[in-house]
RNA sequence: GGGCCUGUAGCUCAGUUGGCUAGAGCACACGACUGAUAAUCGUGAGGUCGGUGGUUCGAGCCCACCCAGGCCCA
């Protein structure tokens, strides 16, 4: 008779493998179809919120590795949250306006660009953000982010453009806003400003100088070894054009400088830079004295052929790379120059037009072409005796992508958010310390950014976004940012767009009878520079959380990678506290940077990149998933081919301990079939102490947003404590037993709180997976896992004293296996059960061990365990016991492969054991 | 060059306020089973805790410097 027919053994439909790159899409397809979110959000109605506000990715592109991990992390909080027992909406946006998207949409029109207005323009412009928003939209939904993706923000949308220009208003209401110069990158040939993006290094000849700045009054005060002599600060600079716009000279606080004495007159220039001056300069001097540049600090020099001062200045940024060490400041031209200007009250002095030309009224230079201008400048310094030496060099110098040309650096007119004013800074400052930044140190980086950045510069030279809704008077060009008039247009952009202010007159935006407050004209033109996108996205917690009326304001937690100190963390900073005196969130959680294998950053030029695309296809997205939940993300992320096989042979492990729970209790009803606690044996009820600390670890690790902890204690949980030892003991007890047994029935009630428990923990994380097993599982429950609620804790399940005494078991156990694994390499047995084993246990071991002597062989899965006093030579001597082993006596049952030496007690089953027996009559 | 951060077995992570021979899972090697079977079980090997100095009775942990890497600036 074959006895396999009368076991129980495991039975399910569940696939042992996932086969997830086809399963998922299919249920990515029922939840749609059966609109889960809906039901995520209607099963929130009552509950408390917990609001994780979307970060908006920029609409260009397919979405990279790094994107998954930030979305796959925030679906992970959310998913958590709503398992906790909050309401937790997630309303995804994106980033649709500024210069990448403009840049691609001109780079497509190729030489049209310049045939088609600014409103065609930006109306391809829409069309493009509109493609990869819905692009990355079904790119995001494949990875099992669950959210509103029917209905995100757009920063495009005109009720965000609207509200956009509203928070500008606000701004210009409370005083914030203000119209200042700063330099930016100029192409005179082109006639426009250049963002960083559209500027290109290139080799470049330029003039070097080294030019003396002669002292107003003698220095002798402070260096008395010089007193008396002609002194001068020697400069060295490859733009004599800007000497023009000089107004210091700015020295390093920490360095040496030293009073060199060359031909009769003393020359000053940093200590480290003596030599190679000297040797430019072809002279020789001798040191006179040697001194900090503090000592000269504030002290007046004369223009070399202007009759104004140049002011001795200290900046850090002052290096010994070449030069003398003494550098020449132009506020006007140079990003350095300016912020030291701007620290020091200096004017930011700008003499060139927007064709690169001098102002007429410029002395020597006026109309001149600056690069022309240079061997004027040159010549001019020669003939007052300023200039030292002067040569050609070669260096990397920038040029406009567009015509090539080389650029220049000149301060013009832009609009600035102040950091004084409203005491926006130390406002920000202090909300800072408000928020719980996660890692903690994140309030260092964004606090130290904050207290040095300049005031915030809003304004772009582009067409791809938001009009800066100001106005200037034809007459007299009087600039008018109306706070009244600006909120009225914004009110216009939320119905029409913003397109509005490119088709409409100005006439059109302000109100009838308008007119200059300075010359009381009426003709008005707009304002054509748009708004920083930062400005636009820093809005969000206006548009989007104050907007909607299930959201609110300030978020429970802002999501993003730690580039967004200096980004969107910082822009919704100021612009919440800017215009409502607080921070928009009430936690900042940031990860790092997805890595190569060898932490190295990706690049298509190594060819180290991994797409999320190639990840899921070829593992799935629950083993991108697991991936994101095992990396501490608090550091940089690594991936690569190793460790992706890894985590699917994890997954496969922690999916095989569900499948085979599945299989076991495919026969159970938990309505009926469950076996109170105190009726369990006691290794179920060590089992469920187990069970508890898991929980009790997971949820713990969930409310800290340490996944990877989770990802361990999961993992070691379905490895150790339940495949080696619970699951593999229990063996015996479910397929030998009869079916209803009440024993068996205890096994099944521990598997099937043990996959409950593990479907519900896990499904944040495997989102997909979890999902099926949970329609795989017995019992009546929600239509989808992630309408389900995370497990209580129940500590009264908790039994100390027992989990210490099998935590003895437990060694015990390990030094059988160690002896089993000797008998089994002398070929004295094969499987366990072959064995019978002997022990010799001492003290508190042997009195335990007494107690249980009726369950060891069960426990060690032997088919003898017996406790004595001596053991004969070869023993195997253990950490806990000694432990001798010998092959089973008696014949092996057909039915539970135990060795028995009462085989055949019933004369119809001869080939079985007693046990056996009884569970087949 | 500056600010913030990271560096523990091949991989992912533990390692309380400094205190046993630095742990776990996976991978690897060997073995067992063939009633979780493209599974499961057992055993084993594997680490100068990035490096160098220092503080201390004692350092993976504290300090300094250096090296490598990341983000943001310049």
């Amino acid at each position: 008779m074959d006895y396999k027919d009368t076991l129980n053994l495991p039975e399910t439909a569940f696939p042992m493998k996932g086969n997830l790159p086809q399963r998922e899409p299919e249920l990515l397809k029922r939840w749609e179809d059966e609109g889960l979110y809906a039901k995520t959000e209607a099963a929130g109605a009552d509950r408390p919120r917990y609001l994780l506000h979307d970060g908006p990715p920029y609409a260009n592109g397919h979405i990279h590795i790094g994107h998954a991990l930030n979305k796959i992390l925030k679906d992970i909080v959310l998913k958590s949250k709503r398992m906790n027992g909050f309401h937790a909406p997630y309303v995804p946006g994106w980033d649709c306006h500024g210069l990448p998207i403009e840049l691609q949409v001109e780079k497509n029109l190729g030489s049209k660009k310049h045939e088609i207005s600014k409103l065609e323009m930006r109306k391809l412009c829409r069309e493009y953000a509109q493609k990869f928003v819905a692009i990355q939209r079904a790119e995001f939904e494949r990875l099992g982010v669950l959210g509103e993706w029917d209905n995100p923000y757009l920063t495009l949308h005109s009720s965000y453009e609207g509200i956009i220009a509203e928070e500008l208003a606000r701004f210009a209401e409370n005083g914030g806003l203000y119209k200042g110069k700063k330099p930016v990158h100029w192409c005179s040939s082109c006639g426009t400003a250049l963002a960083e993006a559209e500027v290109e290094y290139a080799d470049h000849v330029s003039p070097s100088v080294f030019v003396k700045f002669a002292f107003k009054e003698d220095p002798g005060a402070v260096i008395p070894e010089i007193a008396g002599k002609k002194a001068s600060v020697v400069i060295w600079t490859t733009t004599p054009w800007t000497l023009p716009a000089n107004l210091a000279v700015a020295l390093h606080p920490e360095l040496d400088y030293v009073a060199v004495e060359v031909n009769g007159e003393i020359l000053i220039v940093a200590e480290g830079l003596k030599d190679s001056f000297l040797k430019a300069i072809g002279a020789e001097g001798e040191v006179k004295a040697t001194f900090k540049a503090t000592k000269l600090e504030r002290k007046l020099l004369r223009h070399p052929f202007y009759d104004r001062d140049s002011v001795i200045l200290l900046g850090e940024h002052v290096t010994l790379d070449a030069g003398t060490g003494a550098v020449h400041t132009a506020p006007g031209h140079g990003q350095e120059d300016y912020e030291l200007g701007l620290r020091e009250g200096l004017e930011i002095y700008n003499p060139v037009d927007n064709r690169g030309r001098f102002f007429e009224n410029i002395e020597f230079f006026g109309g001149q072409f600056v690069f022309d201008a240079n061997k004027n400048v040159i010549e001019k310094l020669t003939e007052v005796g300023a200039l030292l030496a002067s040569a050609n060099i070669s260096h990397s110098y920038p040029h406009c992508w567009r015509c090539k040309k080389p650029i220049i650096f000149r301060a013009t007119e832009q609009w600035f958010i102040s950091m004084q004013k409203n005491d926006l800074r130390d406002k920000a400052l202090a909300e800072i310390n408000n928020v719980n930044w996660i890692p903690k140190w994140g309030r260092e980086r964004i606090y130290g950014m904050i207290e040095n950045r300049p005031d915030w510069c809003v304004s772009r030279q582009r067409s791809w976004g938001v009009p800066i809704t100001a106005f200037y008077c034809s007459s007299c060009g009087e600039v008018m940012a109306d706070a009244k008039v600006m909120h009225h247009v914004a009110d216009l952009f939320k119905e029409h767009s913003s397109d509005i202010w490119y088709d409409w007159e100005a006439a059109k935006f302000l109100p009838a009878g308008t007119t200059c407050p300075k010359c009381g004209k009426s003709e008005f033109e707009k304002e054509m520079d748009i708004l920083d996108v930062w400005f636009d996205s820093g809005v969000s917690f206006a548009a989007v959380c104050e907007h909607r009326p299930y959201l609110g304001t300030p978020a429970d937690m802002y999501l993003e990678g730690s580039d967004q100190h200096r980004g969107w963390f910082h822009s919704s900073l100021l612009a919440s506290v800017g215009t409502r005196g607080k921070a928009p969130y009430k936690s900042v959680l940031t990860h790092g940077f997805v890595v190569d294998g060898s932490g190295r950053k990706m690049s298509k030029s190594v060819g180290n990149v991994v797409a999320p695309e190639d990840v899921v296809k070829k593992f799935g997205a629950d083993v991108l998933r697991l991936w994101v939940a095992a990396q501490d993300y608090r550091d940089d992320l690594r991936i690569s081919q190793e460790i992706l096989t890894r985590l699917s042979e994890a997954y496969r492990r922690i999916r095989n301990t569900c499948r085979y729970i599945l299989g076991n209790i495919n026969d159970f009803n938990p309505a009926t079939d469950l076996v109170p606690y105190v009726e369990l044996p006691e290794i179920d009820r060590w089992a469920l102490h187990q069970l508890e600390l898991l929980k009790e670890k997971v949820l713990a690790s969930y409310d800290e947003c340490e996944f990877h902890i989770l990802y361990h204690a999961v993992n070691g949980f379905c490895t150790v404590e339940m495949s080696a030892f619970y699951l593999d003991i229990l063996k015996d007890r479910v397929y030998t037993s009869k079916k209803g047994s009440k024993s068996r029935r205890s096994g099944q009630t521990v598997m099937y709180t043990v996959l409950d428990t593990l479907v519900r923990i896990l499904a944040p994380v495997l989102s997909f997976t979890a999902e099926d097993v949970w329609k795989a599982m017995p019992g009546e429950r929600e239509e989808s896992v992630h309408l389900g609620l995370f497990p209580k804790l129940q500590p009264e399940v908790k039994d100390e004293a027992l989990a210490k005494r099998w935590e003895k078991i437990v060694k015990v156990r390990g030094d059988v296996s160690k002896a089993l694994e000797l008998a089994r390499a002398a070929k004295v047995i094969g499987h366990s059960l072959d064995a019978a084993v002997a022990i010799k246990a001492e003290g508190e071991t042997g009195e335990l061990l007494k107690e249980m002597a009726n369950e060891l062989a069960g426990i060690f899965i032997v088919s003898k365990a017996e406790l004595t006093g001596t053991l004969g030579d070869g023993a195997y001597q253990g950490e806990e016991v000694e432990v001798a082993v010998t092959a089973a006596p008696g014949e092996k049952c057909e039915r539970c492969w135990c060795y028995s030496e009462e085989l055949g007690t019933a004369s119809d089953h001869p080939t079985i054991c007693p046990k056996c027996t009884e569970a087949v009559q």
